[in-house]
DNA sequence: GTCAGTGCAAACTTTTTGCAACTAC
DNA sequence: GTAGTTGCAAAAAGTTTGCACTGAC
């Protein structure tokens, strides 16, 4: 799907959603949906609304921002996801599918990707239940922390033997 | 692994941290941690504390939750999961691999599991990074909102052609 | 003209911080 | 004895709500 093709299928997404919903189509929204375009990657209710005034010169308040990311999110535009354990939103669309590699000790994350999980990820069938897409979140220690944790064991390890001589 | 040697190896893990990092073993942090191990499934900071004191007899201020929970985290003994747009916590062990399905409408979860998938993704080996569990969300339509949705469209449509007359 | 949407401020919830008293080591 | 830990209360951060005014339909 190219990048207009694209556009219709979310501006059609959306305006079937207000429809549906008795909801009207106000430039605060078309603001907004348009700022989620154009964001990359991750950002809070703060993060886009200081955006909003600072790039696209378009005042909108906290409420209407929550209000709206509620909305973009039963549309299915938008998501939260759990990033280095706080909440952050993001476009549902066009990151379908990731790998995530989450740090326990540091936080960090590193997206990545994998042919074969991605292949028989989505060859998954479930009853009852039609995917629009998925993350996959992969728990462990980075480079760094693993690496940080070897020296402190190797270190106490020292310590015991010097302590019980 | 067998539930006792699943204690010892948890028990060591919590005091290899506390050594590692100058801690001590307060009776708050061993009746939290007991706690936890006692708690089937999510809860939060105050239904940790609200299960300590109803059920454990033990008052722990909510700093101390707070404070401890992070260390829990950093040890790899608990973990942060979004579910239906809210933080929650959740024991790291014996809960590593789980499919969950994720209604974008209504917020439900179901989890589930699938052998394929699971063995595709553990055998997943990325350079510097050490996994120690996963999680998989899968975004979508349950079986009700799909069929509500489907109604709502179909309704749409007739209404639509009733106008045209 | 009607009713949903907006901004603003206040309220509420959740999490963090500062500090004095306490206690594990 | 010392330094990490706790509870409490206050502060900060994040989110929701009530209301009068505005504007999309």
């Amino acid at each position: 799907m190219d990048k207009s093709d694209e556009m219709t299928q979310i501006n059609r997404t959306w305006s079937d959603y207000l429809h549906m919903h008795g909801l009207r189509n106000t430039p605060e929204r078309r603001a907004l949906l348009e700022a989620i375009c154009l964001i990359d990657g991750l950002f809070t209710p703060e993060s886009l609304s200081d955006y909003m005034r600072e790039s696209r010169n378009f005042m909108v308040s906290r409420a209407t921002v929550y209000n709206n990311l509620q909305h973009f999110i039963q549309a299915g535009l938008v998501r939260k996801v759990l990033m280095a354990g706080d909440i952050r939103y993001e476009r549902a669309w066009n990151r379908k599918s990731c790998i995530r590699l989450v740090c326990t000790n540091c936080g960090t994350v590193t997206e990545t990707s994998d042919d074969k999980v991605r292949r028989q990820i989505e060859d998954l069938r479930k009853k009852r239940f039609t995917m629009t897409g998925w993350t996959l979140n992969v728990y462990g220690l980075c480079g760094k922390c693993a690496a940080a944790l070897k020296r402190r064991q190797k270190k106490m390890m020292n310590k015991n033997s010097i302590d019980k001589k």
